[in-house]
DNA sequence: ACGTCCAACTTGACACTGTCAAGACTAGGG
DNA sequence: CCCTAGTCTTGACAGTGTCAAGTTGGACGT
């Protein structure tokens, strides 16, 4: 009998999550949720607190309680985003053991996640001074060096590294903006690996 | 005498394009300008049309009356930045026919051109459709493939050209967003001259 | 020289935005 | 059972883009 009431109130907290009381429950995942949604559609930029709130069906000022700002909002969408994103890379590398896999995974993630790729590369919309932020982007910056090699250690950088990254970046960020040819915008995957066999990195 | 007053006249057709007249003489012109100035300062997503109208001395409505709507000037904008990069890249080609060079001007166009180069690439906040942003932007593209060889007949895209491209846009990207280690941020060129050196396209 | 037309620009208004202060509500601990 | 602390709402304010209606003044035909 107490096993049943446990799981009664165990069901009513997760209603809670969706349901409308004044105490939402978890109203700060609800309103990234949103606002991803939001991003999706028209873009990091036109994001509009209010907009949001609606979304989520609270009150107009609801957003600014619980993320201070606008950007502290889209801060916390972009700590996400960069969580998942470190997720993706550590995944491909795992898996395959492969350079090219890591950045075939950074191009996916890109295409994929569109509104948290287009908000997390964004930093005059961002707080960067943020330590989840922070704490986030330096996983995925880990991830992705563990997947680019070794670094030789009389160099300032890893010359091969930046280059890959700025490439899977350019190609991400292109294509996004629909900047390529129809036959590389149907399919980007292919078109990444087609070029992946055509570049030849280390001297 | 007529040939003195005639240059009177250009005088003083010349000195109101930045002048305080009800008619301005190049409204348009200096609308740009003050926009390129604040897009400069704080990003084109935060440009105020009433803040540009301010700059340049007008009314808060006088923007919208040249431009449309705030895409609109965002556009124009863009294409002028478009004109601008097409020159630049066509200058580097014909200056040392250099595949290379090409590269290193488009990367320094971005870095020198933050405002211009930020706002052609945000598709999102211009009006798409624009003829005069169309002819510009092909003549960039035009420019970029002038520099980035032929292309097999049997493919649907110049791989290597799409790689290059890809790479020099996302070094550029990536540099305007801080993400690089600082030894790079601080010589962007001679790090991009490093990763072109250990760089080999074509299989 | 002069009136008339028309593009350039202004004025005023509206709905919408982010942000802030003050208040209403309620879950949980004493 | 009340009281507190955190959650959310309400109401207000200045600033925004956009639109309709007004003003202004240069150009052009007569």
């Amino acid at each position: 009998m107490a096993a049943v009431v446990f799981d009664t109130v165990k069901i009513r907290a997760t209603v809670a999550l969706v349901t409308d009381r004044y105490h939402h429950g978890d109203l700060r995942r609800a309103l990234i949720g949103a606002a991803v949604e939001a991003i999706a559609e028209s873009g990091p930029s036109a994001l509009s607190l209010r907009a949001v709130a609606k979304r989520a069906g609270v009150s107009h000022a609801a957003p600014a309680h619980h993320f201070g700002d606008k950007a502290g909002l889209l801060t916390a969408v972009a700590a996400e985003g960069y969580d998942r994103f470190a997720d993706a890379l550590e995944r491909a590398w795992e898996a395959t053991g492969d350079f090219v896999e890591v950045g075939v995974a950074y191009v996916r993630f890109a295409i994929d996640n569109k509104a948290y790729f287009e908000t997390m590369f964004r930093p005059e919309l961002l707080h960067e001074d943020d330590p989840d932020l922070q704490r986030a982007e330096a996983r995925s910056n880990a991830a992705l060096v563990r997947g680019a090699g070794e670094q030789r250690p009389d160099a300032a950088f890893n010359a091969e590294a930046l280059g890959a990254w700025s490439l899977v970046h350019g190609f991400a960020g292109l294509f996004l903006g629909g900047n390529f040819p129809p036959a590389v915008q149907a399919d980007p995957e292919a078109a990444l690996r087609e070029i992946a066999r055509r570049v030849r990195f280390g001297e």
